[in-house]
DNA sequence: ACTAAATGTTTCGTAACCGAAACTAAATAG
DNA sequence: CTATTTAGTTTCGGTTACGAAACATTTAGT
């Protein structure tokens, strides 16, 4: 019962904080991208490609696509490791910071909003 | 301080929830793809191609392909409106309400499992 | 040195997706 | 009853993503 209602409100933070970023334009990642990307940012180093397929469970070049996307979006960076010339170390950048440091904005702004408001920032015509 | 503590900790419980959520391979959907969805189901009906539209600022087209990989999916549904037969209504399914009931689950899991004071304020009795 | 293993990328064929514009069908206006 | 508007889909050309398998590069084993 309590669960429940628990699970919803969670889902409606969720949900206002996505229809937000998708308004606001933000880049259209997926779940393995965001995945991604908030690994690098929020665990310790280092994160290398095979490190995180077993982590997400996915395959390694689906990994390589993602820091391909994520490179041009200019969020992650690529470091060749010195220790080990083999594998890849995945770095944060200062335009990845800002993203994530904008999206944790737009999660706490859903949190806030929790009652009767809506926070989509859309009148009430929907 | 404390804002950037409680971004922080919005991001960690969404990074830990994503990460589930690609490791128990749940359907890789987009940032719109899941605006959508959540849309559909936590807020009051109806819900119409257009409407969706222009609540998410993105092309009809565009919903219109989030609604074929969702409906592909079977995790939402068309229906032509009877008052208004050139709407589409989107409804519910049972397996989209499973899979939201479980996706709210690993928000619940991740907000728990941290082991850290909960910054946000945001009290546990929900 | 020469083999074997590990790391990450590329290739291959296929599927999903993008915005703009054209399009079908239904409702409304004149 | 035609003309126009509205809702949604489809088409178009081009981009992005997928898993499996082959690939180059680097390290480790003997």
């Amino acid at each position: 019962m309590i669960v429940e209602i628990s699970d919803l409100h969670a889902l409606d933070v969720w949900r206002r904080t996505v229809v937000a970023s998708v308004r606001c334009d933000a880049p259209d990642l997926s779940a393995r991208q965001m995945s991604l990307l908030l690994t690098v940012y929020l665990t310790p180093a280092p994160h290398t490609v095979r490190g995180l397929a077993e982590l997400l469970k996915v395959t390694k070049p689906a990994i390589t696509r993602a820091v391909d996307r994520l490179t041009e979006l200019g969020m992650i960076r690529r470091k060749v490791d010195e220790n080990d010339r083999r594998s890849v170390l995945l770095q944060r950048t200062v335009k990845g910071s800002v993203f994530l440091r904008e999206y944790g904005e737009l999660i706490v702004a859903a949190m806030g909003g929790d009652g009767e408001g809506d926070a989509t920032g859309l009148p009430p015509k929907y």
